[in-house]
DNA sequence: TGGTATAGTTACTTAAAAGATACTAATGAA
DNA sequence: TTCATTAGTATCTTTTAAGTAACTATACCA
């Protein structure tokens, strides 16, 4: 077994963490490609400021790609990249402990 | 496949997140049981405060176990749960996932 | 009598993340 | 000519997390 490092949890952590990013990640995993409006209604608690900040950084760290389509009103959409879907088992991972956890918490 | 949960998936981080949780479960997943002082010095740029506060969360959740043995000077000492055990496995795939992300951003 | 050790607490400050609100560019449609 | 639409920016405010520093209790040891 490879020793578990806090370094390299600590990459992965950053990429999922924030009040969001989860949350964008989990509607591109189920919902295949969406626009900016549609993330929007999709949170509808966000503000603009923070999603497009956050979809930012996914896009710096190459797990979603960003198109745009040259047309007025402006479209762009994005989709979880092929690296992105990487980040899907450990989504899993956490989703199954959750479960158990409040399981474990309700039927204390 | 169960469907990824935004709500099941803010359960998990919550325990993990925090600039210092995962570093504390990590070492008490490599160290058995340590002390506060040792923890302390494991971690030497956490302060006191913030380490007590990230000991008692995760006390409150189960996942480690605190145990004053009534000597002076005083001795805690922390270790993992069963339960918090049941965490090392999506501690060990976001640590994958780093793995592959740092190899991947290390060879752009 | 004063110092040392451990595991904290209390009160205050700072930095980082998130939120609210108003604004923009370009085009077509009424 | 004005309005609606989309995907944003810009500025400012609030909230939350983290950090700093000083203080405490208790017993032992010199």
């Amino acid at each position: 077994m490879t020793k578990i490092t806090t370094c390299e949890v600590d990459t992965a952590l950053d990429l999922i963490t924030g009040k969001w990013k989860h949350s964008i990640l989990l509607l591109l995993i189920n919902g295949e490609s969406l626009r900016f409006s549609e993330l929007k209604r999709a949170l509808p608690k966000i503000s603009q400021k923070i999603l497009t900040a956050q979809l930012r950084d996914l896009e710096e760290q190459e797990v979603i790609v960003r198109t745009v389509y040259p047309e007025v009103p402006p479209r762009v959409d994005y989709q979880l990249s092929e690296y992105g879907k990487t980040l899907i088992p450990v989504l899993e991972a956490m989703n199954e402990w959750g479960i158990r956890h409040a399981e474990k918490m309700r039927t204390r």
